[in-house]
DNA sequence: CACCGATATGTTTATCTTTGCATAACGGCA
DNA sequence: TGCCGTTATGCAAAGATAAACATATCGGTG
């Protein structure tokens, strides 16, 4: 610590979160999809990908579900039954909204970070 | 539309969220929050501000309490009695924090659509 | 001093979200 | 053909969040 002591430190983070919503408001797509969706990639089915989130299965099948309604376009090719029981993966359209999304977080990661370094300056004066 | 016949709009839009929150995770200053103290300054009580702000009082005061016990210092200065029944009204730092922050939330308004902008753009090619 | 309207706060309801459970379909494989 | 593991989906249970309700306190003012 300085030599006046305790220094006022703006000891708080700036967290965000984005999602994607139709016009019509209802219905979104999360990150939580994002991650859904590269765990799909990962690991060729929802289930694990849904444990891997830490989220049900139901859940995360009812999220995706609704996130390609949500698009008009599938995100996932299912299939059931098979050798291991059955598997799904990503459509080539999933592939480019992870590419793109990827891209679009790594800029707001950077945006909030800027701008919170510039909070911090402002408010620790 | 085009020759081509339905074009492929990427028709979702972007949103996203702010809040800050403690190095330990508990407790956030959430948009709410930011409202809420808008609404003290424009009228000098928390339950007006409430109102406005679509929620509770009791849910504002709460949600006012805890982000002054995560900042470490007062946001309002409240009386109770007195001619209008009491008042609320920011303190010096929560003026402060309200001009941060209105910094803040303009350059990534900026940011966030810019990224929209590139990912719809990659999304319809 | 009784009243008013706002702050202050505990307690109970209601609402919304997520999980958990149950059940079925599917298709390789032993 | 019976078993396995995964997708698919409805429904009930549990948890989280917010609203409602109930009081109490305070200090001008009529």
């Amino acid at each position: 610590m300085g030599k006046r002591g305790k220094s006022n430190r703006f000891n708080v983070f700036l967290n965000y979160k984005l999602w994607l919503s139709s016009m019509s408001g209802d219905g979104i797509i999360s990150e939580e999809v994002y991650t859904l969706l590269n765990g799909i990639r990962d690991k060729g089915s929802l289930k694990a990908a849904a444990e891997d989130a830490g989220i049900s299965y139901r859940k995360a099948w009812g999220d995706l579900k609704q996130a390609e309604s949500m698009l008009g376009y599938d995100l996932t090719e299912k299939t059931r039954g098979g050798k291991k029981g059955g598997h799904s993966e990503l459509t080539p359209a999933a592939k480019k909204l992870l590419e793109a999304y990827a891209a679009l977080q790594e800029k707001l990661d950077d945006a909030v970070e800027e701008a919170y370094l510039e909070l911090k300056k402002k408010m620790e004066n």
